[in-house]
DNA sequence: AGATTTTTCTATATCGATATAGTACGAGCC
DNA sequence: GGCTCGTACTATATCGATATAGAAAAATCT
């Protein structure tokens, strides 16, 4: 069987294949009686419309945009704040007609998705900067918007004022007291590292950020920190990591989390080992995600608004899109974030001690 | 600035096209030593690798398969449940080098993603199956897996036991003495719609599956049911219909609902209006998501292995795509579904009543 | 009526790659 | 030497559409 293409259609009504083209494409190009007709014999012929391989050839768009995560798409999937910013994202897509792509930066045996799939451009979300797939992007001149990552000069950005957020967690919890506080935050490798000094360029760009924020603010104060990285992609790390935490002698008397959820498994660390939450020990999160408010006790966290974050990060693209190769000034965009205070804060043991006395 | 196509390369190097080509996808086909002048070369003039749009033409395949959902992708992202299933088919589809594009199934100013959008087969996700994307996508003749949706002959498909678990869960509440049962399932429209006698035809599948499975059991007991439609897409449209449920002189014992998150906003309108759960007002969820265990008291609900029905998914629409347009028989599979009885249901108060005497 | 514009349709040249068939040449075999 | 065979590379014909420019007919203007 023969494949039903624009000129099997032309050639069964006797009018050019363009005629064809321009009867789904560009209706005001022909009388509305012959567009009729036309449509008529591509219906009853099983033509289902141009084929937008083709079309994507030659008009140079696909209709869809790529975003670009971590290796694991599988695990940005159960990252309720990353959905959340994807649901900002597909919102402000799906009104301007464009499909979403979502690329793993991971490559299987020849196949690296930022290299060979089509798309008219891409956000590149969240991960390693120093990834394979954000290079690939970068040298096909797509048109690119970075979230969360590091700015790069000519590429539009957005991000969040995670280092000011980080800085007023910190400030919260000198101001009540705390002069020893234990810090968790994100890495890259497998294994827990306790009381290690991370070296800032090997942090993912938002964990550098929030790590320094905690550190300038912490350091200014003279308080103390024990520092520990918490591999990603499994929340036994975050409870791990909170026990390695609270079970040591000199246990600090309150810990900044890297988010909230970590925040969350912290929390089930300390209650596990008896210690009362914020009684024995203050906890405060980061992001604000629907989990600061279901756990008992709420959480202190750095709220960030992901859907403002998505929809201008979607905002950015399309705009980038429309000017084409021509490249606009590079806006880099700095969201706000804002400290809540809520239940799992408060002075540490020692101070609350002295009052009562 | 002309654009660097393989005949820039093959020009400069006064080679055929076609080698260039090859040093690039067929490797096998040129001398080792000539393939790394090619590939210098590319690099020196800054080829990044055959065109995506082109080869798709060429080659017939994309490297991306669809995902179509609901009109609101914005709204499937809040979705854990959904969630959890693409993040197994994500996973095993980035295994096979696929990217995922998501395709919502509203149109937009001409553009319909299942139309226009190029992928290499589709995955039908429990969407309305008379919208016209699904109509799109069979006229395309693409390789397709439904999931979550009505049998359709021909076509490969992945279904859970909706029905065998809403019986299950029914019967549950029968042996624990329940005679008078709410029913709250999903509809499409936005008005709750109370008391009402739904048509199984204007129900989604999954839906109807439910429903028709909670009345044939609780038919077959001589139990009696007030039924609501609760609209998709707004939490506090759950509340509404607790409340609607729970307000009345005639309160039912028990409640059936559609999902777990379902049944959580049931619990808080029981909660609020002075009920205790499970004394007062048995509740059963279905799916078995996450926040059934979070939940106090915990829910009883009706588990489906989401995972399991990502993978599968996934597999079969790889199998149908290296068969490519020779379709094997179409399997369609249905996967288990289990009552999980946990905190959330006990007798109804009269019996426990009388038990007491 | 003649000039000008508009409408309607067609012819041709791409878009950037890959499949296929074929050529040239050296090696192996009897 | 003549035959087959394998390797390395090239020439040509697509894949299925759309942009562009142009031709013919119809409408408008002066």
């Amino acid at each position: 069987m023969g494949k039903v293409t624009l000129q099997t259609i032309a050639d069964a009504l006797g009018v050019s294949r363009m005629t064809v083209s321009n009867a789904f494409s560009r209706p005001d190009q022909l009388s509305a009686e012959l567009r009729e007709r036309v449509l008529a014999a591509a219906t009853e012929l099983g033509y289902v419309g141009p084929d937008p391989r083709a079309r994507a050839l030659k008009r140079g768009t696909t209709g869809a945009v790529g975003v670009l995560l971590t290796d694991s798409l599988a695990y940005a999937f159960t990252d309720e704040v990353a959905m959340r910013f994807f649901s900002a994202i597909a919102e402000e897509l799906t009104r301007r007609g464009l499909a979403l792509t979502l690329l793993s930066a991971a490559e299987t045996d020849g196949h690296v998705p930022a290299r060979d799939v089509s798309m008219d451009g891409a956000l590149v979300y969240s991960c390693d900067p120093k990834s394979p797939a954000v290079d690939w992007l970068l040298k096909r001149h797509l048109p690119l918007v970075y979230v969360d990552q590091t700015d790069r000069p000519g590429i539009p950005s957005v991000n969040v004022d995670d280092r000011g957020g980080a800085r007023a967690a910190a400030r919260h919890l000198i101001d009540l007291g705390h002069r020893r506080v234990g810090l968790l935050y994100s890495i890259l490798g497998s294994e827990l590292e306790v009381d290690a000094d991370p070296q800032p360029s090997a942090l993912a760009h938002a964990t550098r950020e929030r790590y320094l924020g905690w550190k300038q603010e912490l350091g200014a104060a003279g308080a103390e920190t024990v520092n520990i990285g918490v591999p990603i992609g499994g929340r036994d790390h975050h409870y791990r990591a909170g026990r390695a935490l609270l079970d040591r002698p000199d246990r600090p008397t309150a810990v900044l989390c890297f988010s909230d959820v970590m925040a969350t498994d912290v929390v089930r660390a300390a209650q596990d080992l008896g210690l009362r939450v914020p009684e024995d020990l203050s906890v405060v999160g980061f992001d604000d995600s629907p989990v600061a408010l279901q756990l008992r006790p709420t959480l202190t966290t750095v709220r960030q608004d992901f859907t403002e974050k998505g929809r201008l990060a979607a905002t950015l693209l399309t705009e980038a899109l429309a000017q084409g190769a021509a490249p606009a000034r590079a806006r880099h965009h700095m969201l706000p974030t804002e400290l809540v205070v809520r239940e799992s804060t408060a002075p540490p043991p020692s101070v609350t001690a002295a009052a009562e006395r």
